[in-house]
DNA sequence: CCCTACCCTGAATGGTCGTTCAATTAGCGA
DNA sequence: TCGCTAATTGAACGACCATTCAGGGTAGGG
């Protein structure tokens, strides 16, 4: 809200992504605070001076963590051109990226997390099903973009934009529990089949 | 390994199943020895009496339920007719049930835990990946046995089987999530829909 | 009716955190 | 430079919980 984030803001979110690494990394249950504020080197109090409590802050860490991933994806896509080459990048954003041992972890390992938290969090689960149907909706966009410009076919783009979320999620899965027969190319390549067999297009 | 089962091993079913429900209704971070032991009627330490601690007990318990899962849906799979009719029942058997009040809670809300798990729990992961390829073989079969009939079109199996898996993995999650958007009947219209276009068949 | 092996438990134990708080430091405007 | 507020921390507290263990029940064989 306020013009320039404060130092409180830059702070939290700083808290946020800290946390959002320590679960990629620790898994949610071994997750303790005290990870958290090694990640940033600050002292375990500093946490609970900024959060209420762990499970808030782990609440709010994943939420914070999907609407990121959700604005990342938004940001690509505007600058795409054909409705082809923006269901490419929808596709290549879901792909789970080999985690390299330099920078951040791959967003992706917290979707479980999210999942598995979500079942008894109120919060987390309304921001879940927010941002999901947020991302059904730029799929539904995209088709329809792409059918009233005639690259692809008239289809319901609703249920489209279910079945392609839904196998992207179930893709991704495999890929990142480093499945043998299903890798980040296996899925890039599956997923465009799909996607071309449904729309009668090329992508 | 011996002919009848000893109490040995029908208490450590029980505590298996009971780990599982537990997992299931409080969540994996929240489960608790004593939880588990409440659920049999048992002192918490008779659960470290069966298992030598609560990580290899917790392991086990989804393995276990994972185990299940795939046993459950063979046994109905061969009671099947056509190929097509075999595609069906992959397809209910992948549906979340609405969780019921009286018996067992539905063994899909497990399979997050399972992929949080699998990250750090090698035994885990490779239980899941066996049983994961085991779970697309079957779908391949099938297919096989549809083509080989006239009754689909000639496809690759093996791609099908790892859509078909990941389209229904994605749809459960919606569906096990109460997505509003994404219903088990919607989950079945959609999943069927799929496999038609695909295949080129009627289910 | 004892004996023995197996089940099972109640009651400690020990450690691990989340959380609190009083005290210290750093920033900054006056 | 002096205060005032916000940021930060070390240390302590207390709860919770996995795990251990010494012993009590119990069933079945001798």
């Amino acid at each position: 809200m306020s013009p320039r984030p404060s130092l409180t803001e830059t702070r939290r979110t700083e808290i946020l992504a800290a946390t959002s690494a320590t679960i990629a990394d620790r898994g949610l249950c071994e997750t303790r605070i005290a990870d958290i504020a090694d990640h940033i080197g600050a002292s375990p109090a500093l946490i609970l001076y900024y959060f209420p409590s762990k499970a808030a802050l782990l609440t709010e860490a994943l939420v914070y963590q999907d609407q990121v991933f959700h604005d990342a994806v938004k940001g690509e896509l505007d600058r795409a051109g054909s409705a082809a080459a923006k269901l490419a990048i929808l596709i290549e954003a879901s792909c789970p990226k080999a985690s390299r041992g330099d920078g951040e972890p791959d967003g992706w390992v917290l979707w479980p997390a999210a999942w598995e938290m979500s079942r008894h969090d109120p919060t987390l689960a309304a921001a879940r099903a927010r941002l999901d149907e947020s991302w059904r909706n730029q799929i539904s966009a995209v088709v329809e973009e792409g059918i009233a410009d005639g690259e692809f076919d008239d289809i319901d783009s609703s249920d489209f934009a279910i079945q392609l979320a839904a196998l992207l999620d179930g893709l991704a899965i495999e890929v990142m529990l480093r499945d043998p027969t299903v890798d980040a190319a296996r899925m890039r390549t599956l997923a465009i089949a799909f996607v071309e067999m449904a729309l009668n297009t090329r992508v």
